[in-house]
DNA sequence: TTTAGCCTAACGATCGTTCGGTAGCCTGTC
DNA sequence: GACAGGCTACCGAACGATCGTTAGGCTAAA
């Protein structure tokens, strides 16, 4: 097994264990992971359980790659590219914008299988939480930093974090519903519902 | 086993019956369905977990009595009263304030439990999603109410329903934060927040 | 005597995991 | 070109543990 699980060379075939992997994430996303069995994950990809083995070290452990990943993927997507932009407004817009759209088109289930990080031991619970913390702090970051230029209305900047968060995990399960059928429509009212709620009316 | 399982005469000691599904209630809540055992709950009440069968027929039918029992009680508590203020604006904060207070305080842990839905037959299902969208249509109705009185932002009312829908189900998630620790002040945030997102702005 | 309330014991199923084996492919050696 | 050896990717079978559930029996109260 590779050290991280998901990775292969740039512009090629995944690898049989990335397959697996995204299989798993899709599954335990689906249906949480104490529902999904390892027989699932293994019937998904076409193969034993015991055959699974030879990609896996263990139901625990995929669960906390998985994570992981997906807040790598987080990092490479959202959060870095976002980083850059001067403006906190749209830096705050752009970081909604990237964010649900890698929740609906790809993996990036973090929001959604962040919640099932009570499986996991507690050293690498609090790993995972150090982890998404950083990107809380982004959004927080950023919040105080539009209530420094006064544009913002007078609102606990914890609660909007954990508000904003919310968004991004209540969309994540709306995935196969029809509400998240026109992707563009979900973004931009999305987008534009939080500004309202943050920001100084402008008239 | 009595037809509700969690009723007993007003203002009596709870059944027996009644303290095993509301242990029931609460662990599903905090571990989540699968991840809860029988014997857990049996634990928690001081029993075997033969000893729980003389009171529950078994534990998908826990799952649905539970479940028809949030959506009672948010019925009683929530819905029914809100249901007479005249004014669509007071009629959504007062919607917030007993939701959220209810989710906090008492079980009322329907919005949490809610996704553990599909753990249940495709019939049993469909009662609860129909019981719920009842609920969701007093939402969605109070903001189609405030559109038409020219109150609101141009906004896709079916997203907005969903926002604050999201808005309880997350809160019920921090019920143990610190962020839940000052319940006024989170109740008024999330209300302030909720209504500076939908309402036209005052100047 | 009946019944409510709970027990011990065990059932079959399913779970995550391990063990030993094997078919196919790559690689180097003769 | 043949062949031995090793490695990758998988399989069948079984493990012990735990799961939800049931059968049957005990005890105290009505």
């Amino acid at each position: 097994m590779p050290s991280s699980a998901f990775r292969n060379a740039p512009d090629e075939a995944p690898t049989r264990t990335a397959e697996v992997f995204r299989a798993a994430a899709e599954l335990m996303f689906e249906k949480g992971y104490g529902a999904t069995s390892i027989g699932d994950i293994a019937q998904a990809v076409g193969m034993t359980k015991a055959g699974l083995y030879h990609h896996i070290s263990g139901k625990q452990d995929m669960l906390f790659q998985i994570l992981n990943h997906a807040i790598d993927e987080a990092e490479r997507m959202v959060t870095t590219p976002v980083r850059l932009i001067d403006d906190p407004e749209q830096r705050l817009r752009q970081l909604m914008r990237l964010q649900i759209q890698g929740s609906l088109e790809r993996g990036l289930a973090f929001t959604a299988l962040f919640s099932e990080i009570n499986h996991l031991p507690p050293a690498q619970q609090m790993e995972i939480r150090s982890r998404v913390r950083e990107q809380l702090d982004l959004i927080r970051g950023t919040l105080l930093e539009l209530a420094d230029q006064g544009r913002i209305r007078e609102l606990d900047a914890d609660i909007a974090t954990m508000m904003i968060l919310n968004v991004f995990t209540g969309i994540a399960r709306w995935k196969y519903t029809d509400i998240a059928s026109d992707r563009e429509h979900l973004i931009q009212e999305a987008i534009a519902y939080t500004m309202a709620a943050i920001l100084k009316p402008k008239k």
